[in-house]
DNA sequence: TTAATTTTTTAGACTTATCTAAATTTTTTA
DNA sequence: TAAAAAATTTAGATAAGTCTAAAAAATTAA
């Protein structure tokens, strides 16, 4: 069994992994934890003691297979809750993450198995994140952004790799909602900044935005 | 705001305050609470502090109106949770409740309004028990049960009085559901155990079973 | 390659919620 | 109404998770 807190620290500990170091730095978690790196590092060594990390002191931390699997459950358990907040309740799209931040720590297994059913097995959450399946596995794909795209090349967004409410608020308001064809019409240098073609509307986005997109081409 | 223990806490004396006495004993919140007198004292004075409770030593506590509302809209929250699981994802009514504990501590107004709209307004939880409107306004009226009927009087099952799942499942095989319309055919002094009627077949029911379940004429 | 800077860990303290054992108060019994 | 029993509170500890300040190690710069 795992606490509340301990799901929070091997889900910040999974995200970080997968950003490339092999091993998570003990400030880097603070600063995503919003704590210190002296709670961090009393921390993880009751999360090595409970064999969820690896830990080397001043190298970091990485998952161990136990770890790793209770990292995923809480990602797929956020994911599917979110997908609920969105589909049957009427949320927005960047009113859920709070929410769904205290769903995924309620602890049925039964009851994720059947909300999936409920939900029909989506393959994605709300933001375009794969939903990891029972057994642990995560679909990754979502290597290109928008900045990446050439000019003439067209895609369709499948994505956001940041989820604060103010950028999917932007989004929605500027109709770069997932699932939107885009087409590149030109980019500029200076700033990187691009203009986009959206249902025949041509539009500047700030390349802060394009790096955040995510697309696949067709 | 309230943590999660003491959500537990002022649900807990809510309930033992509606058995009759206007004063919970400490020893009564440790029975249902699953813990020691010595940390029920330590809680409540907390509780008191906060204004949740008012608290005599020696005499016990009662709920403030500040406490009573958290009550409620836990247990608002927790009958809620019990429809989505039954109705929606097709729980059994004997497998819901651990998992509504869990759930009825997720705070967010909004979820609860939108969980309520979506599940059309429910007026009583899988138990038959009432749910509190958004205003903590609670239904009152289950009353008399099994055992208070006369021979030949006619009811309809409408509530649990006790929620144990073995209780439930003796229920469930012998088709004592909520709805269900039953007339007492006859009763026995000896041991208070009662032949009632149900759908044209004689059921021998105990006192243990008909003092635990609630019912209405008509 | 020493000095300065940054990162990480340790030491000691605090909060919440719990426990056991002992003391105190209330209630019951004789 | 005094003694016995039961209920309740207090005292002192513990575990989880956090903090600040100080020490130690690693990295970067001169
Ligand atoms: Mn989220
Ligand atoms: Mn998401
Ligand atoms: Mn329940
Ligand atoms: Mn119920």
């Amino acid at each position: 069994m795992s606490t509340f807190t301990e799901e929070n620290y091997l889900k910040a500990i999974y995200k970080l992994g997968h950003r490339g170091e092999d091993w998570v730095s003990t400030n880097s978690l603070a600063e995503i934890l919003n704590t210190k790196a002296s709670s961090v590092t009393d921390m993880v060594k009751k999360l090595a003691e409970k064999d969820f990390v690896n830990y080397k002191p001043y190298t970091g931390v990485n998952l161990t297979a136990k770890g790793l699997e209770i990292a995923v459950g809480t990602i797929r358990k956020h994911r599917l809750w979110e997908v609920f907040l969105v589909e049957r309740l009427d949320f927005k799209w960047d009113e859920v993450h709070e929410i769904a931040e205290e769903l995924e720590h309620i602890n049925s297994d039964e009851l994720v198995l059947r909300l999936e059913k409920f939900l029909g097995y989506p393959k994605y959450d709300p933001h375009g994140d794969p939903i990891p399946d029972r057994n642990g596995k995560v679909l990754h794909h979502k290597n290109r952004v928008l900045s990446d795209l050439k000019i003439n090349e067209e895609a369709i967004i499948v994505g956001v790799k940041e989820h604060a409410p103010s950028f999917l608020q932007y989004l929605e308001k500027h109709n770069l909602l997932l699932g939107t064809r885009i087409k590149v019409r030109n980019k500029f240098e200076f700033d990187h900044s691009l203009v986009v073609e959206v249902k025949g509307i041509e539009n500047t986005v700030s390349h802060q935005v394009a790096k955040n997109l995510y697309v696949v081409n067709e």
